[in-house]
DNA sequence: TTTCATTGTAGTATTTTTACGACAGGAGAT
DNA sequence: ATCTCCTGTCGTAAAAATACTACAATGAAA
């Protein structure tokens, strides 16, 4: 039986070393190479590529959505699965949107990982039970959606920066953008989402669990 | 030779399992238990105890330092091992004086977790090289008093505004006082409360029910 | 009683942030 | 095809925040 390459992305080491011990009970898989730094990720799959990436949405610098673009360009045949932190709704949707072939949370038992792995291995999709539910019945009522789903990538990756407190000038050092960029980002996020300060960004972001 | 019981509480049961397949590989240690729910870990505490327990600050409601102080309150005798996601320096030194023997992020090594583990194990305590240097270098905080009870009266006034996202030249407008002033308080409560930004104000003012 | 830390206050010199205007490329609508 | 909105990007000038330094009054400690 071929084996598959595995690539893990995500900046905890502890949990990349659970990840292997995890994915090291299947001979099916192999992983090939890991890192929790979005550019070596980029790296590997400039040069290597691997048939399944496992990524973490919470990488520092360049967001997780990012690289999984990146990744989906310069490799489109890669097999992405998203472990993120976050409670599915927030960016499942968009991560799906942006080729990911699945999404499951740090939540999820080991053996939804293998599920997941084995399912988007055979090239189909995967994502929870509730998730797809909650996307379903999302088409349908439009009305609750969230204010901030209404940002582009770009600004709610800058949104969730600047609520961390990051300051202007490490996002745009983080990103290679100027800073009258990131500048422009907050000016449509504070006018998308009714906000006036990043004192109220940051409690946003609180409240609706983007951080 | 005596196994000893490890307790693991981690709301991420894929961080959960990854634990402890990485646990697995000593026979000293045993998970005899593992929860993702607060509660939970205080339940068991209550009822059968073990030798260490691994805890993850970041668990959904009753926050972390709550259980931590609780269990060191039932069972003083438990040695407390704090996994934390954030590099914080900040919860590092609470969770120390709150009982814990070790602090170590999800970025150290697995090497590392076991360090800490034998040495805590041993009666010692275990925080990283880089911690421990910050901590020397800080001045003590009295016992378990919050943080922010230190501020002198005009330093929370100002601290309360500033996390209500009031600018600086609001503040001193509203308390006719020059800006330089409010400026001054404002490098005083970064300096008490060991912060960095009026990010970290508004959260430490949301965490600690200020406003 | 002298010393020393804390508090309330402010000025100055730099950095940062902010408001605003600009522009090009893509997607949809007409 | 043309128009228009949205997105991603940047520059500039003005406003605000920040890091320092400073100093007097109070009060506690030696």
């Amino acid at each position: 039986m071929k084996q598959l390459k595995i690539f893990l992305a995500d900046d905890h080491l502890l949990i990349r070393e659970g990840l292997k011990k995890i994915l090291a009970a299947e001979k099916e898989f192999i992983v090939v190479g890991e890192s929790g730094h979005p550019d070596d990720v980029i790296d590997y799959f400039n040069k290597e590529g691997a048939d399944i990436l496992i990524l973490d949405l919470n990488m520092p610098g360049r967001s997780g959505l990012d690289v999984l673009k990146h990744v989906k360009r310069i490799k489109p045949e890669t097999k992405i699965l998203v472990l993120s932190m976050y409670p599915e709704d927030q960016f499942a949707e968009r991560t799906i949107k942006a080729g990911a072939s699945g999404y499951i949370t740090k939540e999820s038992a080991s053996e939804e990982l293998m599920k997941a792995l084995h399912k988007i291995a055979k090239g189909g999709n995967y994502v929870s039970n509730s998730l797809a539910e909650k996307l379903l019945f999302k088409k349908k009522i439009v009305s609750d959606q969230k204010p901030h789903e209404v940002l582009s990538d770009r600004e709610l990756q800058i949104m969730i920066l600047l609520a961390q407190g990051k300051t202007q000038v490490e996002i745009s050092d983080e990103l290679s953008l100027s800073t009258s960029t990131i500048n422009t980002y907050r000016s449509r996020i504070l006018e998308k989402l009714n906000l006036k300060s990043n004192a109220e960004i940051i409690r946003y972001a609180i409240q609706n669990k983007l951080i």
